[in-house]
DNA sequence: ATTATGACGGTTC
DNA sequence: AGAACCGCCATAA
């Protein structure tokens, strides 16, 4: 299952994992967590992934959620409160964004 | 080894 | 503001 000293598909399931509730990191930020500027690679990861962790915690760096996903990520994010940004009416597709400002996740 | 792809990111037009 | 273009990186075929 691995070839490499950590697996980069396990390393994003750590990291995404790490992401406490009601806060969020751009798929570039868990890429630079990696050590590396994938950030699409880590999308693939997740697309890829069965969906058993909190992907919704993961977004684009514009704020938007993952792309095809934006009803079941909205689920989550009212239900942990993440703070979100509306730009349309609900029900609308790409209708909101989260709150990078205030809910951006950083590691220390 | 080479090519194509994708829950991306940033710049440029 | 929206669309196009290029760069980045880990997989799959």
């Amino acid at each position: 299952m691995s070839d490499s000293p950590l697996d980069f598909a396990a390393f994003v399931h750590v990291v995404v994992g790490d992401i406490p509730a009601g806060r969020v990191m751009t798929y570039g930020d868990v890429a630079a967590e990696l050590g590396s500027l994938g950030a699409r690679a880590v999308g693939r990861i997740l697309a890829t992934s069965d969906g058993s962790g909190p992907w919704w915690r993961v977004i684009g760096a514009d704020g938007r959620p993952p792309a095809g996903h934006a009803d079941a990520a909205l689920e989550h994010y009212e239900s942990e409160g993440t703070p979100l940004r509306w730009i349309g009416r609900r029900g609308e597709p790409d209708s909101y964004r989260v709150d990078l400002a205030a809910a951006r996740h950083r590691f220390s």
